[in-house]
Formats: structure tokens, C-alpha cells, sequence
RNA sequence: GCGGCCGUGGUGUAGUGGUAACACAGGAGCUUGUGGAGCUCUUAUCACGGGUUCAAUCCCCGUCGGUCGCC
């Protein structure tokens, strides 16, 4: 059940409430990524305290994990986590493209500035897709997934929303190549709906890569099929070239298609400045690792830019390391930039459970100014004053 | 005073007759449906002087410094 509770007049921005079985989650929402069925680092209160609505984990990793025995008799992830709120599951899609393509060609999610200048060396592929499914063959672990089989895993794990089985494609494909992956998620995604037995939320995705005329025929298609929610993936962020104009113009072709009132989730966006087009564009919910994986390298997401809390310039910096923060680390405990500077350098775990805290709450706060700012019919006002920070550079 | 051992980047250690490796610290960059609590770069006239050699950080002599033992 999805309710749109306010709009800016400027954008499709909305504010909307969606209720699952396990409460409400107020949008625009930032969702935390727990992969492995947990945010690393981070206990239930920790995670209440950053002010998360929503967590994500993945069907590939956890089937790895657990295996069909260990679905058996699993408890469910509501319990194994220990969070009674609100869930999603990944396909394990995902995975068909980064254990895939993403190594074959060195590309991340986002690869290094220009297209010719990849962030990584290339390794393996280790995925063979078929029409049917995908092969994935990790060193230590061989298994095949498909659309039936991600559904009945989602199933059996029991998060609240559930998403179709896709395959995400890579910027590097041509047209040809993505709109042959798109026709045959097209039918994956069929095949997802007709394997979903349960009442949970199931998502369909659209794809089409950066090709117009295939991410309007992706919308077309997918927002056609009796989904409850819809989610856009294969968006590549603002490193990638001059991609996050390729994710703002993909989100204008595909938008008109989708339901106004069914909610929309922005697959893996994004940074500061993604996430101010995503919720333009009427995006509803948006999942990303960047607070939670750059937290456990010693990043620091604040208003005036990201800093780089293992520098020796902070090793007597006794200012709190985000004054203007109101998150527990900040306020309650006044961690202080020194210190969390010698809790990394201690390799103590607590390093990365305040830096987690910290960012997690910079991202799911951030969402909650925008609510306000879109009920308040300010949202130009907010995202200048976010991007015109003198590091604001680190938000895009 | 005599004898032994040692003297390599900011620190601690490798190492080899053909100008140097590792860890940590420092600096720069990266991270977008988590393979990776991570990755890439970068920082040294190998104590000083002389000798042997085509070539010395590595061999020899001396100086200085440190260290242990003996008197």
C-alpha cells in the first residue's frame, strides 16, 4: 500500500507513506544495504538511531551462505536480523552483472572518469547467462540461478519487498547486446511474477542501459506487467563519464510509463547529488553502499564535503567530527575527530560502527530534509544549499 | 682501552657485486542493486670518507655513531 502525501509543483518529486507488514516507511528513503543479512557493524539500535526505514539484502549471498538446506528450516530474515521493520530483498541480479561483465571489463558500478580509463584491472567473468538463467562459478561455489529460483529464495527469506530477476547490463555494451539483455529480463521479469506465490511486494526492474529508445520500451513493458512497485536499474552515477546526466535523462524516459501510484525504487543511486535527480525524477526509495562500505575506509559523509577522518592532519583535531551532525556519535558521545582518527588507526571495530552511524544518519537525514523540502515546496532551495558547499564536489 | 656485533625511507625490519623489498606512519586518488572493513599511486643520493671492480648498498680500510662483553 502506497499513499503520495505531497508534491513539488517544480519536479515529480513526492512524498509518500508505503506500508508493508512490518511498518511504514516514510519516502523519499535512503535503504541500508546488510548484504549477509546484517549492515556491517551496526546492531538494531545502532540502526534506529541512524534513523533506517528500510534494509536491503541479497539472494545471491545469502543462498551461498545458507544453501537450500539452510532455507529450510530458515527463521526468516526479520528474526535472523533481528530488525521488526521493514525489508527488501535483491534478486541476486545484480550479481549476474558485478561477478560478471563488471570484472570481465574492469568496470564498477561507476569506472574512472573518462570510458577509456577503467577503475580496475579486468579479471574473470565468472557468470555464463543462458535464456533460461545464469551460471555463476565462483573458486569455491558453483550454482544456477534463475527467475523461479530467486523468487522462491526471496520467498523463503521473507523481507517485505521482493525484486524480479533481471539483468543489469554494462555502459561499455552496445545497443544491441543491452536491448537483447533487456528482452530477455523482459520475460525473466514474466517469469517472476508468475513464480511469486506470496503476498510480499514484488518489484519489477527496467532496464535499457543508456539507450532512449530501450529504456522507454523497458518502462513500457515492465509498468505493463502487475507489479506493486517498480525499480530502475543499470543507472551509473556521475563518475562514469557524463553518465549521471545519462541516469537524469534515463529517469526522464522512463517515468512517464510508471504508475503514479505505485512506489519506484532507484537501484544503487547514489551519492548526494543522485539522489536530489532521483527524487526530481519520482524515485521513492534508493539503496547505495556508500555510507555504510566508504564509513569502514575511514570516509566521513558531512555537510561541508567527505572527509578523510585517517589523515594525520586529524591526529590532535579535537573538534567534533561533524559539528553541525545531530547523530548520536556526534551529539551523545561527542566523538571527536582525533578520536575516531585513533580508533581506525587502532583497528578497533568501533571505528567503524560510529563512522557507519555517522553516515548512515548524513544519508537517511538528508532524505528527511527533502521530505520536508518537498512538502514545503523548497526542494531547489535544499539541493543549492547541500551542492553549494565548498567540498560539495564529494557529493556528486 | 681491547674485542665482537651493528649502522638501509619518518619508524621498525628485508635484501643483493649490477642503484633496493615489506609493514606501519605521511601525502594523493578511488569507492553508487557490497566479491573485496578494500584498492591504486607516491615518499630512500642504502651513516661518512677512501680503496678494489666495468660496476658497490652489498667486498676491504678508516672515521663517526650505537650496542654487548672484557679489563
Amino acid at each position: 500500500m502506497f499513499t503520495i502525501t505531497a508534491r513539488d509543483e517544480k519536479t515529480q518529486a513526492r512524498t509518500g507513506i508505503l506500508e508493508t507488514p512490518h511498518g511504514t516507511v516514510e519516502t523519499p528513503a535512503f535503504v541500508a544495504v546488510g548484504t549477509h543479512a546484517r549492515v556491517r557493524t551496526l546492531a538494531t539500535p545502532d540502526l534506529v538511531a541512524a534513523k533506517t526505514q528500510l534494509i536491503i539484502a541479497n539472494t545471491y549471498h545469502l543462498w551461498r551462505t545458507l544453501g537450500d538446506e539452510g532455507l529450510k528450516t530458515y527463521q526468516g530474515l526479520h528474526a535472523a536480523m533481528q530488525w521488526p521493520y521493514s525489508l527488501m530483498t535483491d534478486s541476486g541480479g545484480f550479481q549476474v552483472f558485478s561477478l560478471g561483465i563488471a570484472r570481465e571489463q574492469g568496470v564498477g558500478k561507476v569506472a574512472g572518469g573518462a570510458h577509456t580509463e577503467l577503475s580496475r584491472m579486468p579479471e574473470k567473468n565468472l557468470v555464463r547467462i543462458t535464456e533460461d538463467g545464469v551460471h555463476f562459478f565462483e573458486d569455491d561455489h558453483e550454482c544456477y540461478l534463475d527467475a523461479e529460483t530467486s523468487i522462491r529464495i526471496q520467498q523463503q527469506l521473507g523481507a517485505d519487498i521482493i525484486l524480479a530477476f533481471d539483468e543489469p547490463t554494462s555502459p561499455l555494451h552496445d545497443i544491441a547486446y543491452t536491448r537483447c539483455a533487456m528482452e530477455r529480463t523482459h520475460r525473466w521479469e514474466a517469469r517472476s511474477l508468475a513464480a511469486r506465490s506470496s503476498t510480499q511486494l514484488l518489484y519489477g526492474i527496467v532496464q535499457g542501459g543508456p539507450f532512449e529508445e530501450l529504456r522507454r520500451e523497458s518502462a513500457h513493458a515492465i509498468a505493463g506487467m502487475p507489479f506493486d512497485g517498480f525499480a530502475v536499474g543499470g543507472a551509473f552515477g556521475n563518475s562514469f563519464g557524463s553518465a549521471r546526466i545519462h541516469m537524469k535523462k534515463e529517469l526522464s524516459w522512463v517515468s512517464p510509463f510508471l504508475p503514479e501510484n505505485k512506489p519506484r525504487h532507484l537501484l544503487g543511486i547514489g551519492l548526494v547529488e543522485d539522489l536530489f535527480d532521483g527524487v526530481a525524477a519520482g524515485m521513492d526509495t534508493f539503496d547505495c553502499v556508500v555510507p555504510t562500505r566508504e564509513a569502514r575506509h575511514g570516509s566521513i559523509w558531512t555537510r561541508a564535503g567527505r572527509l578523510d577522518i585517517k589523515r594525520g592532519r586529524y591526529v590532535n583535531d579535537t573538534s567534533i567530527v561533524d559539528p553541525e551532525c545531530g547523530c548520536p556519535v556526534c551529539t551523545l558521545q561527542r566523538t571527536t575527530k582525533a578520536e575516531l582518527y585513533a580508533l581506525f588507526h587502532e583497528k578497533n571495530e568501533e571505528a567503524g560502527r560510529r563512522a557507519s552511524l555517522h553516515n548512515l544518519f548524513f544519508f537517511n537525514n538528508l532524505m528527511e530534509e527533502i521530505r520536508r523540502a518537498v512538502r514545503e515546496k523548497k526542494l531547489d532551495e535544499l539541493k543549492a544549499r547541500y551542492l553549494s558547499r565548498s567540498a560539495a564536489s564529494s557529493f556528486s
